[in-house]
DNA sequence: CTTGACCCCGGACCATGGTACGGGGTTTAG
DNA sequence: CTAAACCCCGTACCATGGTCCGGGGTCAAG
């Protein structure tokens, strides 16, 4: 109540998501505990939000709970050493890359697929929908 | 035979994918059906094989397999319309962007997290972690 | 001081995306 | 011709990521 917290249904309300994922999240250490109430009822910080918004976006890129509460820790492991951390963050880096490049050789192959069809009438005639599989990288 | 096809504990070995996973996506609608020997084996066509690294590349990205086929079936389509084959590809084009702006957003932050920290002794030093769920688009 | 909205917790339940099992036929190398 | 290796199918089981339930306490408005 000191600063500006939040109850756990303000919060989850806030970023769109069910209470029960909340507390599942803290339940897996990808939100960290938070204080409580004298009645126990959880306060979070404002930037619980921001985390939990960060948690989402990042699920819709195909990263699993553990590897999120990793990318989470590098900017939480206080014991660790810098060196480490670094490491960490490019093979991370590295990870997302590889991702990107994927993804933009999907659009590539959509965006030809469009273009290729301006002209056609049905589908069947299009030889470049055979394409869309090709771009392995 | 006749061409040149797979079984189905080769075609899942050449992937590198368990046999019950294709299976499991030819009932799902993501592998059509294949011809069949006069024993009742599966006979895969060459290109199965790049259809299943398909799939598994864009699960990796965090599509379902509900929208890894309504991507396949942007080239198999043979009654839908042009346009709507259109419209569609660009609904996707749209989301994949939206994917790849997130993924930059994160590799810009450890970008900035691994060079702000080159000179820290220890991590919890450096102000800089903070920022690492800050990239909301 | 009650009523409705909120919170607590443990445990049951659910959907997705596989993976394993097991009884039975097939193929192929020796 | 036989054993190993493969394939068939249906069904059961599993992990992940939630979601719901229900009995009970709490808080704020009227």
């Amino acid at each position: 109540m000191n600063v500006k917290s939040l109850t756990i249904g303000r919060l989850a309300r806030e970023v769109g998501v069910n209470l029960e994922t909340v507390r599942y999240y803290e339940r897996r250490g990808l939100l960290p505990k938070p204080p409580r109430s004298t009645s126990g009822y959880r306060l979070f910080p404002a930037e619980a939000a921001r985390r939990l918004r960060f948690i989402r976006r990042a699920q819709e890129l195909g990263f699993s709970l553990g590897e999120i509460r990793e990318l989470l820790s590098l900017r939480v492991a206080s014991t660790a050493k810098s060196a480490d951390v670094r490491r960490r963050a490019r093979a991370k880096i590295t990870d997302i890359e590889a991702k990107i490049r994927s993804l933009e050789s999907m659009t590539k192959t959509l965006r030809e697929l469009t273009k290729a069809c301006s002209g056609c009438g049905s589908v069947r005639d299009c030889p470049i929908l055979e394409s869309l599989d090709a771009g392995d990288k």
